[in-house]
DNA sequence: TTTAATTCCTGATAATTGTCATTTTTAAAA
DNA sequence: TTTTAAAAATGACAATTATCAGGAATTAAA
């Protein structure tokens, strides 16, 4: 992880998609002193499962896992976080200890600000807040969308779902995949083995072409969903 | 449905333990024409899936479960709703429809609150909405929690982990199931008949006595968790 | 490049849970 | 109470997915 020079939210690009979209100029300027401009390698951990959240994280670039680890030791990988979205976010206002980690797995730039930048944000530009409640109570729907999706659908159709979300992002029908057939498998709330099996029938009913991260979409439409 | 005298919330018992806990007796002023106390019977809609929130519901006494009608046509409980609860916060807050329906499972007395009502009490009470943050923040790791859940634990290990949480609000080892196998089965993410064999198998064992809806712990410390 | 270590892939097998059909029991309605 | 309907229980069976083991391929390190 190394410092870097901060960037200016004003020249953010990300920003604009973010849930900081309507902050005026005069209202970011409250941010200057309480944040961080960081780089991060692949595989370094950007926050601890268990740690207290001393502000949050805006992507700025790069992926990022969030993932839980149980008692068992077993890892679930609960979302991904790409530019423009915000982390640590769900700890630092229920006022708990950070129940997931996250992970870089695309060399990332995260800036951080710290409680005192977002206690001040919040007192310049008071609906602020609103956005965000707003946001956390979307998530939480997603969050039971996606247990409705692991009680009645079955692995190769999460795993379709997964499929079509990173074509839709990446607009093409070739695509690299980003993580592991084991982080994918832990994302959709399967094993690896299956979802490398699913993929070789697909394969096999030439309905992608696959090749390690490579993946190539030949019938998407047959894919189930 | 039945409109009743409405309840005083200074004299509320269950908001003490609610999202409203720290309101004053003044902030309390403002709902007083807004709100609506209602009686609902075993089986009464609540609220519908797909309709727009115009308000909050406060649980006063009873229960409700929560649950999405899948595309399938398929029933899933996402909670339980009892005495100090607010429902319907989450699209109310996230300004989309109802995700999921309300259906009262026992007798209840629930309080409405309309948008208006809810307008001028954060407006009074600004701090409120930290509050609402911080609730729906744990909300979304217990929802988190419950995913993991279900990917980990076996259907005994689930159904043990709600009657724990059954018997630790009766606090008593002898207790009345309020919901149907079936739907004790939608509610940890599995069928009637795996949920009966579960119970029967540890019937069987005389970990525990079960007849109809009502079930006595005999070695609790037994089941599986 | 060679070695070592992951990751990916495949097969064989087991286990959990779901599905369907049927009976018994309980609860509700006539 | 009698009838009817709903819920609970059980058995037989099927299917999906996990588990374990071993080999191929890819990637990282020496």
């Amino acid at each position: 992880m190394e410092i870097k020079k901060s960037i200016d939210c004003n020249q953010c690009h990300p920003r604009q998609h973010s849930i900081f979209c309507d902050l005026t100029a005069g209202e970011l300027q409250h941010l200057k002193d309480y944040k961080l401009t960081k780089s991060y390698q692949k595989h370094e951990i950007v926050f601890h499962q268990g740690d207290e959240p001393h502000g949050l994280f805006c992507v700025f670039s790069g992926l990022i896992k969030v993932y839980r680890t149980s008692e068992g030791g077993k890892e679930h990988i609960v979302r991904l976080a790409q530019s423009g979205d915000v982390l640590g976010y769900r700890s630092f206002f229920s006022g708990e200890a950070y129940s997931a980690s996250g992970q870089v797995v695309q060399e990332s730039t995260i800036c951080f600000i710290e409680r005192k930048g977002i206690e001040k944000l919040i007192h310049t530009a008071p609906e602020l807040i609103y956005a965000l409640l707003s946001k956390v109570c979307e998530e939480l729907r997603e969050a039971e969308d996606k247990f409705q999706d692991l009680m009645e659908k079955t692995v190769d159709e999460r795993l379709s779902h997964f499929i079509a979300l990173f074509a839709k992002n990446a607009g093409e029908k070739k695509l690299t995949l980003p993580l592991s057939r084991e982080e994918i498998a832990s994302l959709i709330g399967a094993r690896p083995e299956t979802v490398i099996r699913v993929f070789s029938h697909w394969k096999e009913k030439e309905w992608i072409d696959i090749k390690a991260k490579s993946l190539t979409l030949l019938k998407p439409q047959l894919l189930p969903h």
